[in-house]
Formats: structure tokens, sequence, C-alpha cells
DNA sequence: AATGAATGAGAGTTCATTCAT
DNA sequence: TATGAATGAACTCTCATTCAT
């Protein structure tokens, strides 16, 4: 037992290892343009561990993907869950929280390969949409009408478009991934801005 | 003169066909993906006639995609050129208009391809970045210093962060691209939550 | 009548410049990497127009260099029947005259070309061989036959082989085909240096 | 230590049949014509190994030429140092070995290969100029200027032009790749008609 | 379990040949 | 008769995948 255990810990960790390199390479190419030879050289392996741990190319993608879609969410649940206060300081925090997830590399770049990928990986789609999006836009939308039932929002239909809200981080993301080279963006200095007039739009 | 003319009017056309063809192929399937096969079958025309009108796939691809980048900027600036009347007609009527281009299936489709491919055509990026990204960024960055200057709109920051402004429009359109099939947005709508929430928390 | 003649003269004329494009093509690149068009291009032609001449490229590679196979024996031949004078000064204006003709270009080239791709067109080769090697062979061995009759040359088995006498002769060309750029031979000296020894080695 | 050496040797050794296999192919349709499938099945490996070894199908030309280039003039250039004799049975034995050298197949197809494609391939005509043509230039020319030291040959200018000696055996390789179907050379015979008229000639 | 040599299907590209003009 | 745009077969080269070691 104490034998088999030590060597899924072995396995998980080499797997995870493959992964990582996995993902920096297909967010850096592309899934077709990244050859399994590249990742086995980024992970140290030789080209045909690769195949010991995912079945093909295709399942590498999506098991890297599925890997690094789900976590981010519950952190934003939670807090939603755990919040007392006011329904502004919640959505604040929620704001901040997102902008801190979504700029995080291995998010983004995620992220990235989903728009980039999509068309052809529907099912990793649906999972992002389900297990990501769906929840991020409930959390978002819970914060619009905890506002508006306690008065503090005015009655909009941002509540029905959480998009509205999170729309600014999201550019934000693509727009350092694109454009970091050509015009780095002060994030910081971005989302007081986006908060300065998102609450103002939206207080009662 | 006149023969030529005709040849050169016929070259055009069968360019644009192809070009138009690859554009959807590229759009669908990404770069590496497409095969030069699939753009000639749905141009119409043999594989080898590709290469009578592009030198080769890379080329394809950056003239398909330098084709679609350009032209939308010019009415934005002209709307800012002409406007008149008070600065908030103006940002509506500059933000209403960018949702109709970026929604443009053809316009959001390249976006898509600059996200996905910007890393290996960096070229692209640069050219995409210096004519369309920036020249909207000032025009609708002018329509909010307008607004300040006319004391219509509060001083935020915004002005020097337009992407709070725009970031909506552009996670619409990707939404659009990616989750259509499992919840369309009425653009509409989210145009008007979008608009209502926005000048509310910018009005002075 | 005379419509007609004036017809066929600019066919066979057009015809001659093609073939004259298409040898230097041929031996500059060889068969396989001879491209129709570049053939067109040096006749100053359209790519079609090559084939209202010629069937296909293999026809048009036999057609040019059947054109430049035969004409240089008769001379060799005429000299030996119309000579009346010694067996030696026979022979030492047969190498000369061999000499001559071999080192022209268009007949190296066509040599070349044969030595390059004969494997593919052996009835080509067949045809140089009836046609060229083996008058030549004979021509040279009636001369040293002669000779021999006379009383001026020793009976050697050199009339069974004309190739030592020829050797020589195919060598430079050989050699100024390939070495030139490295080091021209000067073909007057080495013919004369040729001719005393072989004399020197003939007589009785 | 072992283990890589028996991995080196086998490295070598399917080179070396790679290698052998892309000279008959070559030898027997030229370059642009041989297809690097056709090597591969004489080979017995697959389309893709020969990239394993080879970096492209140039390569593996030139690689195939400069294998086979070099190692025969070692050996003449051995005769001629170490003999003591006199310098008719220096030359005689020199041009014996040298009908030996260049009547075996390999190098033969070589020189084919070589005047075949040598416009397209300049840097593997000065190896050949400078590795063998040269040297053995040198070697011939250093016998016969022996022998006229010694007062064994008349002075002639053959010695400029080592090609006057050379030639006939060099002719009889083009011959025999050429016309051996037609008329195949008894070699032997003609090398000895060859020294008979050389040495009459040569000797004072 | 790990390796990397070997495989061969598949892609980009070229070019001999055709044919509407 | 002459053209050159169009075709598609055939080629080189790559790379996901397998498998003997």
């Amino acid at each position: 037992m104490k034998q088999r255990s030590v060597t899924d810990e072995q396995r998980a960790a080499k797997e995870a290892v493959i992964a990582r390199a996995a993902l920096e390479a297909f967010a850096e190419r592309g899934f077709a343009s990244t050859r399994v030879a590249d990742v086995a050289q980024r992970a140290g392996v030789a080209k045909g561990t690769i195949y010991l741990y995912f079945e093909n190319k295709t399942k590498l993608f999506e098991g890297v993907v599925r890997t690094h879609l789900v976590p981010s969410i519950a952190s934003l649940e939670g807090l939603v869950a755990a919040h007392e206060g006011s329904a502004e300081e919640l959505l604040r925090a929620l704001i901040r929280q997102i902008y801190v997830e979504i700029l995080d590399p291995s998010r983004s770049q995620v992220m990235r390969l989903l728009i980039a990928e999509g068309r052809s990986f529907p099912d990793l789609v649906q999972v992002y949409f389900e297990q990501v999006v769906v929840r991020a836009k409930t959390v978002v939308g819970a914060a619009l009408e905890r506002g508006e039932e306690s008065g503090e929002f005015r009655r909009t239909s941002a509540k029905r478009f959480p998009q509205v809200v999170i729309g600014p981080v999201f550019m934000a993301t693509m727009w350092q991934m694109l454009f970091a080279d050509h015009a780095s963006l002060d994030t910081q200095a971005l989302c007081d801005a986006h908060l300065d007039v998102l609450f103002s739009g939206l207080r009662a």
C-alpha cells in the first residue's frame, strides 16, 4: 500500500511536470504548432514518456486545459457566501479578486487557448462555460442582485449582463497578452478607474 | 488598356474569393490546422491556384488578416470629427458603432485569429495595434476628454483607460464566438445595459 | 504553296529558337531540373507555345539532343575519303578536327547531357552510339589501318582501340566543362602534346 | 561507453546502408529524378528514416558523393613514394592502378554524377578537383618528370598535360557506363594497347 | 518505467500539361 | 497561332505515434 502510494505520488508528480510543460508550449505556439517533442524537452523527459501519461496529443491538450480550468471560481463563490458587509464592498472584492485570478499567466493562457482552439475542442469550451463562465456570471450577478435588493444599487439590467461588469477585466487580460510589448497596461490603475466608473454608474 | 484592366479586375476578384475562403477556413480551424487544400476547396479552385495569388500559406494568412484589419476605424474617427452635439451623444454613437463593427463576423474572426496566432505573427499584431487599437483608443479617449472639458462627465481616469469603456463590447464579441451555442447574447440589450451603467457612472 | 512554304519556314525558325533555348537550359540544369517555363522564357515565347512545337518535355529533350547529335561526323568521313597524303597527315587532320568539333560548346553540352541522362534515354544513347561513336571510331580506325598498311605506323592494337587515340580529346572536353573555373586548359597546347606523344608512339 | 559505442556503430552501419542505396539510386536516375522514397526502399528503411541520418536530399547527395570521392588517390601517391625502379615501371604501375580504381563501379558512378550534376553542386566539384584531380595530375606528372630526369623519356610537354596520359582511361570508364550494352570494352586489352602506344611515344 | 529510433500518413509546394480566350 | 491561368499529380519533408530495448 505504502509502496503503491509512493508510486502514485511519483506518477502524479511527473504528470504535473509534463502538464506544466505542455501548458507553456501550447500557450506559446498553439495546439497544432506545438510538437510533442517540444513538450517532452521542456518537461525533461523523452518523447515516448509523454505517451505513458497521456493517451495522445489531443488528450494531453484536454488534460492540461481541464487541469487549469476549474480551481479559481470556488474562491469567488466563497467570498460571496462569507461576505457580510455591503454589496458594494462585496462586488469590489469580487472584481479585485477576478483581476488577480484572470491576470495570472497560466489562467490567461488557458483563456487564450480556448479562444484559439475552441472550435476544435467544443467539449472543453462546454466545460469551461459550465464550470467557469456560468459560475462567475452567477457570482457577479448575485452581488449585483444583492445590491439592488438592499437598495445600494439602482435597478439596472446589469444583473442580467454581468459582462458589463466583467468586460474591462477580460479586455485587460487580452491586452496584456497581445500588446504588453507595445504598451503594457498599469492594471492596478485600470482596476481603480474601472471600479470608480462602475460604482458611480451603479449607485442608487 | 481596357484589356489589361479587365484582367486586373478578374485577378482582384479571384484573389478576393480566395481571401474570403481563407478567412473562413483560418477562423474555423486556426492557421496551422487549416490545409491549403481546404481553402482551395472553399474557394472553388484547385490547390495550385492558391499559389498563383499568394506566395505561400503564411503570406496568405498575413494577406487575409491585413485585408480585414484596417477599414473600420476611419468611420469612428469620422464620427468624432463631424459630431457637434453633446459628448454623451458622441460617445453613445461611438460605442454603438463599435458594437456594430466589432460584432461583424469577419471583423471578430480577425480579432480571434490575432489572439490565437499573434505569437507567431508579431508583425500583424503590431499593424493591428497601430492601425486599429491605438486609433480606437484615441477616438474613445477624445470623446471622454471632450465630455470632461464640457463639464458633462466627472473627471475620472477613464480617459487614460478607454478599455474600461470598450471592455464590455470586446467581451461580447468573444462571448458570441465561443458561447453562442450555449447561451447567445442579446447584444442589443447588453449594449443598452452597458450604456446605462456607463453614463450613470460618468455623469458629473 | 508559297504561303504554306513561308509558314513552314516560320515554323521551322521558331522551332529552332526553342530548341536552342532548350539545349542551353538542359545543359545548365539537367533534364529534370529544367522547367519548361525556363525554356519558354529563354526562347521568348509563352509556356504553352512550347507544346505547339514539341509534344512534351521528354520529346523536347529528345528532339533537341537528336538535332545536335549527327552533323559533325560527316566532315570527318569526308576528310578520310578525300585525303591523298600520308596517313600521319590524315590522322593529324582528323584529330585536330575532332578537337575543334568536340570542344564546340553545343556539341560538348550534348555529350554531357548524354552522360548525365543516358540511363533515362537509352534510345538517344543508341542513336548517338550508332550515328556518332561508331562512325568516329571507324574513321579513326581507318586512318590507323591505312598507316599500318602503308608501313608508316607500327602494327599495334591501337586500331582496335581508337579510344586510345581519342581519349585525350574527350577528356579535355569534360575537363573544360567541369574545371574551366578552377584551371582552364590550353587546348591548343594540349593538342600539340597529344599529337607529339601519339605519333612518336605510333611511328614504325 | 560500450553501450554508446555499439550505438555509434549501429548508426554508422545504417548510414552506410543508406549511403550505398543512395549512390545507386542517384547513379541510375540522377539527382533530381531520384525520389527519396526510392532510396529508402533500396535501403530497406522507411522514408522518414532517411531524414534521421541526412538533413535533406541535397545533403544526402553531397554526403554520398563526398564519401566516395577521396579514398583512391592515396594509393597512387603511395606507389610513387615507394617506387625504386625505372620511371616506365612506375608509370605503368600507376596507369594500371588508375584503370583498376576508375573502373570500379562506385568510383565511376561518382564521376558520372559529378559530370551530370556539377553545375548544381560547385562545392563538390571543387572538392573533387582538389582532392582527386589535382592530386592524380600531380602524381602522373611526377612520374613523367622522373622519366625525363632519368633520361628514360623524351622531353615532351606531356608532363604539363597528364590528360594526354590519362585520357584513354577516362574515356574507357565513360564508354563502359554508356555503351557497355552496345559494345562492351575489353579494358584489359585496351590498357595494353594504351601502354604500348604511350611508351613507344614517350621513350627517348 | 523510460527511451528514442523508426514509421508512414499527411501537409506544403512545384511544375508539366491543358485549354479557354 | 499564341497565351498564361488553371489544374492536380507527385514530390520533399515533418511529426504523432509505436515498440524493441
